[in-house]
RNA sequence: CGGGACGUAGCGCAGUCCGGUAGCGCACCUGAAUGGGGUUCAGGGGGUCGCGGGUUCAAAUCCCGCCGUCCCGACCA
């Protein structure tokens, strides 16, 4: 792999493409625990950048993060019975401390619903100090069978918010609130299209009474779950005696939700948007978005060239033309390695925009700018170079939506289809199959065995297809909901 | 936890059948030329052959045991 200069297509080996690219572009690295990864700093710039657009989102909406810690007492797990039943094959649990048993073991998180819920019990009595709205950014670890980079891992980085109410129709709110935003940011930063809806019993959140998520469509098209949040109603309250006294006077049990997104989404940045020459990013999350590449042959022109790329360089980071937002430039001067060479490697990575500037461009005080996503050049005047990049950058950011967008309606089947072509559409190329479903979970465990498909979510109205499906796709009878099928990750 | 494969330089592999000086490609280091889409030449460094035991004059190679990883299934953000 290290010798071959191209990555494995994915024509080819679409799991393969996508575990040289995340090796290759170094966003990530194996690490000596299995199941394990260490994120690089590529990977964790893309992190941060999701990170500080999310938590804006959270905080203009109320929220305020805080943090709870790492260990759980193991009885904490038992107290919700679903939750129990859910996480329990998955807990990494230490028994021993400072050379000790410990006389209760600790769970170490899964997620955080029981810590944060004993504590919003101690600190709730009446109804004026609800809602209370927190969000944390932390680890989870899970004992996970099968792992793959970014998509499941048993240590990943998060954010889980949790919030407490006075009223069912509160929380369902919040849990409607946090939902859009999830799906503004994947679509709006990620330039990854999501259908949202709601998930059916057996997909739902272990303890939850409703969750809603998002469903991505990678370039393989199968699903990928890119957030959950989850309508929790009272039953972590009751679990863990969250009560406070109404207007009323009356003592009534608290209403939650939590919600959470997590590195994963890295994986599904990938694998929207990678090509088979490497990452494309979109600009909003890209650490790089403009990386200049200086040519040169003699001395002279190379410290020249050099100058030259550091004047453009304060050019575009001092525009203001995005506020506070700069533009974020990297020049690639390093020696040695022909601009070609620095081009695929810059691509490989996703770099957004490229910069080119050598002595031709020079004369003509200008310079070429290639744009990742669609691999075209266009010659650039360096005067009021700036608001032209913005422009360009831009343009990439919705482009990319665009395209992701074109590709999984593409692949999204809304006629009705006999069961048997589904059959052959789930063994095959895959596919969103929008069909009718008779409610039955039953139905839904007999398509997941015979087909590995899943319902993803029964879709909220303006991803619903009209006219509605009348007849359940696999049994023919009145169809209780639309649904949407497809494999997941 | 069931089925399959593999473990030799940083990475990818050959060598194992048939025991006899540990190799190749890429990456890395040095020097020179080169430089607008993956440069070329010359020189160089780097290995307890997964671990433990056994057989043998001699083990990467044969035998036994263990450990680990990957892929396929049941569970999952």
């Amino acid at each position: 792999m290290a010798d071959d200069k191209k990555l494995t297509t994915r024509q080819a080996d679409f799991s393969a493409w996508y575990n040289e690219l995340v090796l290759r572009s170094e966003l990530a690295d194996y690490s000596p625990v299995r199941g394990c990864m260490v994120i690089r700093p590529n990977g964790y710039g893309i992190w941060e950048r999701m990170q500080r657009a999310l938590d804006g989102m959270f905080k203009a909406t109320g929220h305020e993060n805080a943090y709870f810690p790492l260990f759980i007492p193991e009885s904490f797990m038992h107290k919700e019975a679903e939750h129990v039943e859910g996480f329990a094959p998955e807990l990494a649990v230490v028994t021993h401390g400072g050379g000790k048993e410990l006389e209760e073991p600790l769970v170490v998180r899964p997620t955080s619903e029981t810590i944060i819920y004993s504590m919003y019990a101690k600190w709730v009595q009446s109804y004026r100090d609800l809602p209370i709205r927190i969000n944390q950014w932390a680890n989870v670890v899970r004992w996970e069978m099968r792992t793959r980079l970014f998509l499941r891992t048993m240590e990943f980085l998060w954010q889980e918010g949790h919030t407490a109410h006075a009223t069912h129709d509160e929380a369902e709110e919040e849990t409607r609130l946090i939902l859009g935003i999830y799906r503004e940011f994947m679509e709006q930063w990620m330039a990854m299209p999501v259908v949202t809806g709601l998930k059916t019993q057996s997909e739902k959140f272990a303890g939850a009474l409703r969750t809603y998520g998002c469903e991505a469509m990678m370039q393989d098209n199968k699903a990928l779950q890119a957030g959950t949040s989850h309508n929790l109603g009272q039953n972590f309250a009751k679990a863990f005696d969250l009560k406070f006294q109404g207007e009323s006077g009356a003592i009534e049990h608290a209403w939650n939700t939590s919600w959470g997104v997590s590195t994963r989404l890295v994986g599904g940045l990938v694998m929207t948007h990678g090509d088979d020459n490497g990452l494309r990013t979109p600009p909003r999350l890209a650490p790089i978005e403009v990386v200049v590449v200086p040519i040169w042959k003699s001395d002279e022109e190379r410290a020249r060239l050099l100058e030259a790329a550091a004047r453009l360089r304060d050019h575009l980071t001092g525009w203001g033309g995005r506020g506070d937002d700069r533009i974020r430039v990297r020049i690639d001067s390093r020696e040695g390695i022909k601009p070609g060479a620095k081009y695929y490697e810059w691509e490989l990575r996703g770099v957004p925009l490229r910069v080119e500037l050598g002595p031709r461009d020079l004369e003509k005080n200008a310079c070429v700018a290639a744009r990742r996503d669609r691999r075209e050049k266009v010659t650039l005047p360096l005067d009021g170079l700036a608001p032209a990049i913005g422009a360009l950058l831009e343009d990439i950011q919705v482009s990319m939506l665009a395209a992701a967008r074109a590709r999984r309606e593409a692949n999204s089947i809304r006629e009705p289809v006999t069961y048997d072509r589904f059959r052959e559409l789930m063994e095959g190329e895959g596919a969103f199959v929008y069909a009718g479903w008779n409610g039955d979970p039953a139905v839904e465990a007999r398509v997941k065995a015979e087909t590995k498909a899943t319902i993803r979510c029964l879709p909220d109205t303006e991803f619903r297809t009209t006219p509605a499906p009348q007849r359940c796709m696999v049994t023919g009878e009145p169809a209780q909901h639309e649904v949407v099928w497809a494999r997941a990750y």
